[in-house]
DNA sequence: TAGTATAGTGAACGAATGTTCACCAGTCAA
DNA sequence: TTGACTGGTGAACATTCGTTCACTATACTA
């Protein structure tokens, strides 16, 4: 047993019990009548960067979490079974959120921002609270109305753009006030 | 103390410790002095179905992992600090993946997908051995060369569609491999 | 051939685990 | 005023936890 096998194993019981084992769970996984074995093999594995240990000693997932092997370029080859026990596995939560205290998520309507490749029914996550760059996506309220627009400024004047050429871009009249700034789209089929 | 604002500090534990805690944990998070008072509490959590728990004991994450409120249509208003506290949390792992076992990740190149909101640099989840349907978007392998298009069969023949006029579809020669079928698309700004 | 890593066993430790039971103070309804 | 319910205390339990130490067998190396 050596520490890539013992970690496709934690691995899995991960995924099927949604936290990580005890070293006597490890021991019995690995076939192990020893309990210290799995802690000395485990060791390994922290002091490689693959786990962490808690103040009170117990495992802490590191990168482990959704376990999706990424896996490059669609030209450039493909992900074959063995590529699967990669160690580059990621979280798509732990990937798209930073901050998710302060993080939403919004379901789009409308297709102002179809050619940004935002399509209706898509799910935007929004960073509430960080001011919006030139050309950002925002989730903004324009004079009581809701929208999801490009961020403009230019000269202290503010507005805002579609992408898509059947909308203009809009000026606000009385208000406009930034949500928060679109930082990943997600789209789900079926 | 009652058991909404219990389950707001178990997720709040939750995310920072990334695993949940135990009662006694639990009792010093509510400021309790007795373990017993945080085990009752959280028996009324799992009674109500926001818990669960092992064989063991321990307690299960249900549906509380990455923790983001799912806020409706983005006309349809917005989003307070007040509906944060509802428990309509959703994983994005969860969400997206069904199958972690037979899905990975691979990343987009070229614009052949263009119009479907595909763009180059975009994230697809591709799930493997799923048999595709019509118009579904493949990750498949032409004359030995990987691609991602809209899957087509009629009759018995299978060709592959492009999601921008300037491609034309795709026949192949010889062979035409389906690796697994676009589950979903993630897109990361910045 | 001798010596040294390596990989696992087995026992032991104090501390923390989940769970149960008896108990208590307040609150509310009858 | 009584009695039940609620929300919490405190002690106790068997079990499991993380960790350490001494030991063995195998494999590799000099």
């Amino acid at each position: 047993m050596n520490t890539e096998q013992l970690l496709s194993k934690i691995r899995k019981f991960f995924r099927t019990n949604k936290r990580l084992p005890s070293y006597q769970e490890i021991a019995t996984l690995c076939g192990f009548a020893s309990k210290n074995a799995a802690f000395k093999l485990t060791q390994k594995l922290i002091d490689e960067g693959f786990l962490e240990k808690d103040q009170t000693g117990k495992l802490v997932p590191k990168r482990l979490f959704a376990l999706l092997p990424n896996t490059g370029i669609v030209k450039a080859g493909f992900p074959s079974a063995a590529t699967e026990e990669l160690n580059d596995l990621v979280s798509i939560d732990e990937y798209l959120i930073t901050k998710p205290e302060s993080t939403f998520m919004l379901t789009v309507s409308g297709d102002s921002m179809i050619d940004e490749g935002i399509c209706p029914g898509d799910i935007v996550l929004v960073e509430r609270g960080r001011t919006a760059k030139n050309d950002e996506i925002v989730v903004a309220c324009v004079d009581g109305e809701w929208t999801l627009k490009y961020y403009q400024k230019k000269g202290g004047k503010v507005w805002l753009k579609a992408a898509n050429k059947n909308y203009r871009p809009i000026y606000p009249k009385e208000t406009l006030e930034v949500a928060g700034v679109v930082t990943s789209v997600i789209r789900k089929y079926n």
